[in-house]
Parts: C-alpha cells; structure tokens; sequence
DNA sequence: TGCTAATAATTAGCATACAAATCATTTAAG
DNA sequence: CTTAAATGATTTGTATGCTAATTATTAGCA
C-alpha cells in the first residue's frame, strides 16, 4: 500500500478505534455505578432540564425517540424516573426524576467528568491544540457532505454550559 | 468560559460530531451496498486477511469476539463467507470470503470507506498530517486511560457507535 | 362541524456489542 | 498417562440504536 493510503487507513482506524475505546469505556461506567453510560446520560440530562418531554429529551440526546423510550423504560424499571402524561397534550409524556433518581445524581457527581475529559487535560497545551484542529478539519470534510438528519430535529450541537 | 474550557468543549463536540456523521455515512453504505457497515467492513476485512481465524478477525475489527460470531451468522447466511474448523487444531474456525462474496467486494470497493476516504484524499497533504496526528494523540490517551478502569467516560460523549 | 394532516410516544423487528457461561479441544503438570 | 488448566468458538442474556408501523391526540382547514 502506498504511504498515501496507509495514510488514510490509519485515520480510519484510529477513528474507529476511538469509537471503540470510548463505547468500551461506557460499559464500565455500568460497574461503578450501577446503571449503564447512556441510563447515565440520561439521568444527567433529566436531573438538569426536569420536566422534559421524551422528544425533547432525545433531542438534547442526540438520540431517535424510539431509543431513548427503551433507556427510559429501564430507568422507570429501576423506579429512578417517572413518566406523566401531560394533562394540556395528552399525547405528551413528561419526565421526571425520582427521590431514588435524584439521589442517584447526588451520590454520583464525579462520573459526569468523565475520562476523556481527564485524559484531554493531562495532555500539553500543543497536543491538545493538534487534536482539536484535526477534528475540526474531519467535521469540515466531513460537514459539507452530511445528510439532514430526518426525524430528530436538528442534531445542531451545543456546547456544554 | 475559559479558552480552555472552550477547547475541551470543542474538541468533544467536535468527536460527537464526526461520531453522527460517519454513522449516518455507514448506514448510506448499507442502503447501497445490501449489507450493514459492520458487516462491510468484515467482508472487507477477510478479503484482505483471508483465510483468517475468528478471534484475528475479532482482534483486527476491535471487536468481541461474540459479535463477530453474530456477523458471520449474517454473512455466513447470505453465503458471503465459509466457516471451516482446522484439521490441525480442531477449536480453530477459519474464514474465507465465498465467490459471492468476493464478487461483492469487487462490486463495492468503495463503499466502505467511501465518503471519509473521498473527502480526506481532497485534503491537502498538510491537513490530512494533522488530523492523522491529532487522532494518534487522541488513540494514545485513551489507550492509555484504559488501563486504571476507575473513572468512567463522560456519558456526554458516549454517542451511537 | 367533520375530515385530514401533523405530532407525540410507543411497539415491533433487526443488527450491533459485550460479559459470562458453555462446549470442545489442546496443552501442560505431575 | 491422567488430570487440570488454557484456548477458541459459540451460546445466552442484556442493552443499545435504528427504521417502520401503530396508536392516540391535536391542529388545520374546507
């Protein structure tokens, strides 16, 4: 293979390898805490927007609708969450965190900071402004060709407060 | 926000982003390939290790072994790939791409890596070094972390495979 | 008003993905 | 040589994640 393939190849597995690692590290969030990376996720997002609608909780997700009912499912399993259908919308469900749930929140702080975050701020200045400008080249490239997401609405992503 | 902040911020979005993308890209392949991304990009991956074990083709996708096994049910269906247990070391399964499956590969070279491939080989030489840098880095520190499995992964980041 | 379209959540069906347990086989220890 | 340990693939069970179809409800309009 040419070094200019092996070039590219390495950057498609590197990329797949980080999708990899990152998926991996999810799964052992679900050790130390009981509830899986993405039941996680979502109790984050509740216990900062509560009440949210199921829509609107997939969106702030990134996630289809029928995905996030299926967590929430699971978390209403668990008695962390609570669904309310709406009584002015009867077609809307409203989420909420239970007693269980919000202690969950509590007692769980420091897994939202997570270890990419930490890997990121042990690095030096330099390779961090490399890694940063690499991606935005990849979500250049990549950004002009991207579909228009259908259902979900606009997977326009915000940065964090 | 602090700049440093804002680059962490960016450098996750960024991920989220490319993470959205190349899985929307992989689900484009399967409409025009018949066959899902995984399962591409096994295909793809015997066709240039072939004959090759389960566990080295698990170990070269970065994947469980268990979910290769569940592929190669998928392919081994559509009679894409064989299955044959060595004579020498009778545990030993070994796999090899069907004419079918061969003629698929010829079909659809590109498929695969289509759309990231198209746009990184427009990149300038220059770009595409950084972004190949800057994945390394990024490879590296998780790598790395994944050794003291203590801190979990911000479920902010955990996105869809 | 009454019919149709749009919306919100869910369900059903499929394909990953992993851990843990299992089965068969091979290797190593005594 | 016999048994215990290790290895390779698979099975089982759980959790994502998507699309498409369904149900219930609301909005829009003639």
């Amino acid at each position: 293979m040419e070094p200019e393939n092996r070039e590219l190849a390495d950057i498609i597995d590197n990329l797949r390898r980080v999708f990899q690692v990152v998926n991996e590290h999810s799964k052992k969030a679900e050790k130390s805490s009981g509830i899986t990376g993405p039941q996680l996720w979502a109790i984050k997002t509740i216990s900062e927007k509560a009440p949210i609608r199921v829509s609107d909780l997939a969106h702030q997700m990134y996630l289809h609708p029928a995905t996030v009912v299926g967590i929430l499912d699971r978390l209403e399993a668990r008695e962390l969450v609570t669904r309310t259908r709406s009584s002015t919308d009867r077609r809307v469900v409203t989420i909420d965190l239970s007693e269980k749930g919000k202690e969950l929140v509590r007692r769980a702080p420091e897994v939202a900071q997570g270890l990419l975050v930490a890997g990121l701020e042990k690095l030096s200045r330099e390779k961090r402004k490399v890694i940063g400008e690499g991606l935005r080249y990849l979500v250049d490239i990549l950004g002009v060709q991207e579909i228009p997401p259908k259902l979900m609405r606009s997977p326009e992503i915000n940065t964090p407060e």
